[in-house]
DNA sequence: CACATATATTGCAAAATGCAAGTTACTAAT
DNA sequence: ATTAGTAACTTGCATTTTGCAATATATGTG
């Protein structure tokens, strides 16, 4: 299914994991998807300001590694929105993980809640 | 029991993680400690190789974090390990997490196994 | 004394990041 | 018809981080 062998630095999964989304944007990204978002503008508006080099940059590097999926939600003019594939749903244990180790450790710390975005007619959240 | 205030980015737990652990490196040094190393040699030969400059900044910024502890295990010369605290063992079910996702995306990684550190004279290993 | 070992530090080029401004293609308002 | 606004980027440039190789320091060993 996937097709994309020889691995960087080594075969370790955390290794090959940490190649694919070890900096410190691309899980924000994907948790901010996991939350609802899926434009270019609710993605920038993140409290964490992200530039917006750098996410068109890892938007790109996601399609590319099959973590997200780029489709035009409307014509004319040209509008997109970036959803998670499978493989970028099943970052949810991940991300779970480091909230459990983050709300333990940093309790000072919140977890941001779903949208609740009807406007986007998607049936379900995650 | 942390007094580390003042989030650099966001108070979400996710971001506050990643400005600790966010980066190619930082886990791996994780990992291999939860394997049981516990010498600087012992992490700069794992096979992804990572730069000794890189080694030394990953290890004082995991000490200031409070992921490690680094303790003299002789004098003359003073040679140094470097152990997983509590707080840095919390983070075995993130790297369980990655290693579930990785394992399921590209099956041809493979797990590393626990050394057999017996010399280390310690009494368990995670 | 010469050499080896463990734990680093330094120098420097290359790559990634961060910030601000600019671009393109359309829609909406006056 | 001109002006302004919006979404999704792109570009330029300075700063920071990374990667690689070489060097450093203290000690023990032959």
């Amino acid at each position: 299914m996937d097709n994309e062998s020889a691995f960087e630095r080594s075969c370790c999964p955390i290794t090959n994991g940490l190649d694919i989304f070890g900096d410190r944007w691309t899980l924000l990204i994907i948790r901010d998807l996991m939350l609802g978002k899926r434009r270019y503008q609710d993605l920038i508006s993140s409290p964490e300001s992200i530039a917006s080099n750098i996410l068109a940059d890892r938007l790109k590097k996601l399609q590319i590694t099959g973590l997200i999926h780029r489709r035009a939600y409307q014509q004319n003019p040209a509008r997109y929105e970036y959803v998670l594939t499978e493989k970028g749903k099943d970052l949810k244990p991940v991300l779970d993980a480091i909230i459990g180790w983050g709300r333990k450790h940093y309790p000072d710390t919140m977890v941001f809640t779903p949208l609740n975005s009807s406007r986007h007619l998607s049936p379900d959240l995650p």
